[in-house]
DNA sequence: CTAATTAAGACTATTTTACTCTAATTTATA
DNA sequence: TATAAATTAGAGTAAAATAGTCTTAATTAG
């Protein structure tokens, strides 16, 4: 799987807080998502060291959308739910065994590279304001 | 990540067996590619269940095409290696947890599809001769 | 002050991936 | 026909990634 639960997480709650006026709470959110809150939790706190949330401590805060839906790419979510671009094969988490010995010289080398830019190209197109209009 | 080392071993293998006159074995092509045999066995039968390579048995058998490289898509090579198609993200893994209740009613499911029909495509217009050439 | 809330990070459980191992079957060829 | 070279099938295992939990600290509205 290229996307694990913590973007499904993440664009869920997303929309509920694109939607409302006042702070989202971790807690409210994993109620209404019926997910669970410390993980949950753990996703907003991601996308807030991203940009993408501003988050607000203390009583009666919670998460706010920074940009305007049209200006937050589903690439800049994924990565900042997953910590990290999702990759469509990693090489490089295989360099001590990689077959051909050499990162990014193998013959499907050239596959690899044109596949992942199709998926990078596609997400960072999109943004979420597309995905739920 | 989408794709596994099973897809990546596949079309390694494939590409010396489509360039060889002679039945690969198993054992030649993982010292070729220093890649575990018994794995790389396992992969290939795989495809040779799927139609995609066909094998012989007993001394001096081993794997050959079946059909034209032109005409073996990297989404059958795939599908035959990884044993499922390559899913963006598994809903249905997850249905017992899944925070809406029901599988594909959710707000990201829309996004979900048009994603994974991106990747099919993708995949399925691709022959194992494009990306060799 | 205090209750509500996020922040950070260590820890754990579950699932998937990436294999291995063994025993059986098939077949070219000597 | 015996034998060595090969695939076949399936159970078993080790390592890594995923999907969480838990605890303690920091912040802030009222």
């Amino acid at each position: 799987m290229l996307l694990t639960r913590a973007s499904e997480y993440a664009l869920l709650a997303l929309d509920i807080i694109r939607n409302s006026e006042k702070p989202k709470g971790a807690e409210q959110l994993s109620n209404e998502l019926s997910i669970p809150k410390s993980f949950l939790a753990k996703i907003l706190q991601g996308l807030a060291k991203e940009g993408i949330l501003e988050s607000k401590k203390g009583a009666h805060g919670g998460f706010v959308l920074v940009k305007k839906s049209s200006e937050i790419s589903i690439a800049s979510i994924v990565i900042a739910a997953e910590g990290k671009t999702p990759a469509v094969f990693d090489c490089s988490q295989y360099s001590a065994t990689c077959p051909n010995g050499i990162i990014g010289s193998c013959t499907i080398s050239p596959f690899l590279v044109t596949f992942q830019s199709k998926v990078d190209t596609f997400l960072q197109k999109l943004t979420l304001e597309d995905i739920f209009n």
